[in-house]
DNA sequence: CGGCAACTGCCGAAAGCTCGGCAGTAATTG
DNA sequence: CAATTACTGCCGAGCTTTCGGCAGTTGCCG
């Protein structure tokens, strides 16, 4: 953590401090990076060179394991940075894209952090880089049902999808299905995979079939913050592909999904010809506003820490309920938790085994038992 | 500030000191609240009996003014709270919604708190109460033409309405413009009054045509966040009439305004007939949810205020620039900043004279200047 | 089975913010 | 002109959170 993380206002010590750590790196790289064209578009299969990995697994020979196994210099991925918007380099690119999904935290926070302030990244395709992030560690990642690539229930016709609900965005008619079944394109991604970046240009968007893919959103400091996570049913990149200003938060699957990508193009000819998308759509976006605006209430308003904590802890879905007490169903770690509630981890570490103390929660192994309901709302406040 | 903002987990106690509270308030309280019918639609004229003000006026008698200048026991707003849950009685609904707008800051804070948690405000219609706010005594709170009743330009129909453009809600085409003036209501509101509160069921959405609406949202302890000024030409309430899930904020008229309303049942069978309203809202939607996402981001993720209010004055509208120096156009007390950031009055008074000290900033009267505009934005991080 | 990486738990120091109050000032009102 | 009301400025105490680091534990992988 030396530097990026603290410079206030003198960013030309920066420049000329990156030039040295490009250098270097340049130096210390003796392997040519593979270089994809840029503008490729997300559908079913995967780019050749990087097979999916399995959730759970590390890849055998990642790319960036060549320097050093987990931490990037953040000068270097600062000069990445530099070198794509001067020179549109694009294993510059490429590299920091590698680097925001690196094991290592903070390495990852500074390269989302600088994707963010890219403003290049119109024609860059991301949903099939695939390391796995560090939640696919955990055993708890993957889907109950284990048929097919990820385990996922594939569909291949929106028509017969049996996974629709009407509140789902693509819960339309028949002819509506059928419509947006001809402009879209399935997929099934490993967890880990960046559907998209914020402030990068909108290609379109995408509706979660199965899975869950977590929303974020990242400080100039590397400071990372956990928006949502979308269930199935959900659209992602809706707004920003309708208002066309760049996605408005950072996409990364948290567990397998099958996704349905619908082109921007193709998603305003819909709505213009049929009826029941516009509704459909303006729909979702409410919902995602209201949850939106609750989630800055909360965020914002919420005092202390330990009352936001209480309020993700009740917010969680939860998976049985015997004896009073709750399961949580999907165990998180301090660090996820911390960033969804825009705290630090020793916040979170504290506040748990505090919590812990006063026995209203309980560990079972990793997962997280709420053993008194009640007065974990009461300190929601 | 005696109680309520203090009380953690034993709301018994307080229900029990809310009757005898409400015992007392019924004694000191001679006259008979007026009665005003529920469920009356928000149009044109006002209710008789509350004649609206001119901004900067303050009413002659007031209906509070009985019991106490500003302040109003907590206690007392409490007790009308519970009434009004449990046995429907519309004057402690109306002793809570006057006050909403009380000139004293914390009786302003919990009638809102209070009102947000009620869960029966369905039928009440709040438009045309009209105590003069805190902010109308600020000398700029009037728009620059001065025509008609509070200096606008009045707009009868929505078809020859100059004041739209395309991006603005209502930038729709001949005939949706005129199917939307046949189920709109336009009305004229003063300063202060308060078009919806957060939770209310929704009855509708408003068409900002001119002026300045303010969204807040209100914690239960009292803090108020300003989320955003709605300008002429956005929908306020629309992402509620849509999803039909209770407004997401309180909106209040910050100047006065000429609005447009259009009921939810109307809305929902425009949106269905034509199919560039549901395109409208769509694109509506997709605006108010980018700038709710970055607000997230600014609010939760700049580490210090001071960054906030950097970032706040800096996004500010600007009125004019000569010589390097920027004039904000509209003043603000350092409450309203304090809630517009989240923070304390005391940190942005402190945040400022440093910022004054450092000659970043500079006092003219009211106005603020902004000298150094880069380094605010070095400031904001 | 050993190594490694990630996760958890903990400590002191320091920063930043809020609380509660008080006084001065400007503007409006009667 | 006097009173009132809101706004501003300031102080110290106290609380919460973060920073930076270190050690122990767990689980995965070679």
């Amino acid at each position: 953590m030396l530097g990026l993380n603290r410079y206030q206002s003198n960013q030309t010590r920066f420049v000329v401090s990156a030039e040295r750590a490009l250098l270097k790196a340049r130096l210390c790289r003796a392997t040519e990076l593979p270089r994809f064209p840029a503008g490729t578009i997300t559908s079913g299969n995967f780019l050749p060179g990087i097979a999916p990995v399995p959730a759970g697994r590390k890849p055998v020979a990642s790319v960036k394991t060549a320097l050093n196994p987990c931490e990037i210099d953040p000068l270097f991925l600062f000069a990445c940075q530099i070198e794509w918007e001067r020179r549109e380099e694009p294993s510059a690119a490429w590299e920091l894209l590698a680097a925001a999904q690196s094991p290592h935290a903070d390495t990852r926070a500074h390269a989302r952090a600088l994707l963010c302030r890219s403003q290049r990244l119109g024609g860059l395709s991301l949903g099939e880089t695939s390391n796995p992030s560090t939640r696919a560690k955990r055993p708890a990642a993957t889907e109950p049902s284990m048929r097919s690539p990820y385990g996922l229930d594939i569909v291949e016709n929106c028509a017969q999808c049996t996974l629709t609900r009407s509140h789902f965005f693509c819960g339309l008619s028949h002819e509506g299905l059928s419509a947006l079944d001809q402009v879209s394109h399935k997929s099934i991604l490993p967890a880990g995979a960046i559907l998209f970046v914020e402030g990068q240009d909108p290609r379109g968007m995408f509706i979660v079939c199965s899975g869950r893919v977590n929303l974020s959103t990242t400080s100039r400091e590397g400071k990372i913050l956990i928006l949502k996570t979308a269930e199935a049913g959900e659209a992602l990149g809706l707004s920003a592909s309708i208002s066309g200003v760049g996605y408005e938060a950072t996409a990364e699957t948290a567990t397998p999904c099958q996704l349905n990508f619908v082109d921007r193009k193709h998603l305003v000819e819909l709505m213009a010809s049929q009826n029941e998308v516009g509704v459909h759509a303006a729909q979702s976006l409410s919902r995602e506003f209201q949850t939106a605006y609750r989630d800055i209430h909360d965020l914002v308003l919420t005092r202390t820490s330990a009352g936001k904590l209480a309020k993700l802890l009740l917010s969680q879905p939860t998976r049985e309920e015997n004896d009073c007490e709750i399961h949580l169903s999907t165990p998180m770690t301090h660090e996820e938790m911390a960033h969804r509630i825009g705290a630090s981890r020793e916040t979170v570490t504290r506040l748990l085994s505090d919590l812990k103390k006063r026995q209203l929660i309980r560990l079972d192994g990793p997962n997280m038992i709420i053993r008194d309901r009640t007065a974990l709302r009461a300190l929601a406040i």
